[in-house]
DNA sequence: GTCTATACACCGATAGAC
DNA sequence: GTCTATCGGTGTATAGAC
């Protein structure tokens, strides 16, 4: 209904994502987006037809964002690098739970996460085949399955290092770690 | 408070499992708990004191019957094999989902959560070191850095495939299967 | 665009009878 | 052990004024 990429679209969609991280999908009401931005309940219901299509789209506004920065990393001098930082660093544990959860339930949102999910490992894949085929070698499996092991990884080490859990994170980093040298040096 | 372990209690552990799969966090109620099982949502309050306390006893439930398959397990021909099968055929992700998003909002189901990666984990290495021991040699990697690689990718594996993705899941899937059948043969 | 007001359903938790 | 009844609060969503 109202306007998307308006200001209060905007302060809605960031409202839900702080909600969702810090308190959890069962928080995410339409008072509690309104009141974080400081307008009225019935004013989430002018933006967004229900709170499934706020969901839909905060995940989207998300998804699109860090697909564009992936692509761009692919021009850097050390791409995988760059896409193992970001999906090690700046990736939120908890925010990911809050979406895979949902997308259990949730048809539109599921289709999203979907779509995501199937973009970033082809741009990972696309890079990681450059590299090995700048340096003219292979890598014991396909890239496509490297990707996959790559991303399981990342998820995993991040959501249990936010709980306090460490066995094997050194280990698995430091071979990661000693791969990406490999590849792309420093 | 209502007696551990009583017919009425596990029950309602059924009910909170079911009820988590199915329809997720947000839908799990004492009313939903009750009408499920036939019973008046006033009981389920005579057996938890909080809802809170009946989702730790029903992942606290969940986690020792695993634990226990798991360490059973140790003492069969091919336990890597049995471990495997295991994390990628009976994982229920939709179910591990709506624990881990839980888990992010709850001091007793993160301290039991935690309790059992370590101890499954814990488990794996067991299994791993004494197969790498009976062959003489080792992997490339220590242990407890291949089952947390392993661990990663049995769940992203069983969700993505749950979600309908499957890019890389073949050449994942089929790395595991060679070095199992290199270990354990058949 | 933004608001007040409201319909209707459901929530966790408790009092207290049987 | 199991129930009826209820408190105070919150949820989605809508009607309609300004």
């Amino acid at each position: 209904m109202g306007p998307a990429g308006s200001a209060n679209w905007h302060a809605m969609l960031d409202g839900a994502e702080d909600i969702l991280r810090e308190e959890g999908y069962a928080a995410l009401t339409s008072r509690a987006v309104a009141e974080r931005i400081g307008v009225k309940q019935r004013l989430v219901y002018y933006y967004f037809a229900t709170m499934d299509q706020l969901i839909v789209e905060t995940f989207r506004r998300l998804a699109v964002r860090e697909l564009e920065r992936m692509r761009g990393m692919l021009a850097t001098p050390r791409p995988l690098r760059e896409l193992w930082d970001v999906c090690i660093h700046t990736t939120d544990a908890r925010l990911i739970s809050e979406f895979m959860a949902l997308a259990n339930r949730s048809e539109g949102l599921r289709a999203e996460v979907i779509a995501f999910i199937e973009q970033s490992r082809a741009i990972q894949v696309e890079a990681l085949t450059a590299a090995l085929a700048a340096r003219g070698r292979g890598a014991g499996m396909a890239p496509v399955g490297l990707v996959m092991l790559a991303t399981s990884a990342a998820l995993s080490l991040t959501r249990e290092a936010e709980l306090g859990v460490t066995a094997g994170h050194a280990e698995v980093t430091g071979a990661i770690e000693a791969f990406l040298r490999e590849m792309e040096g420093e």
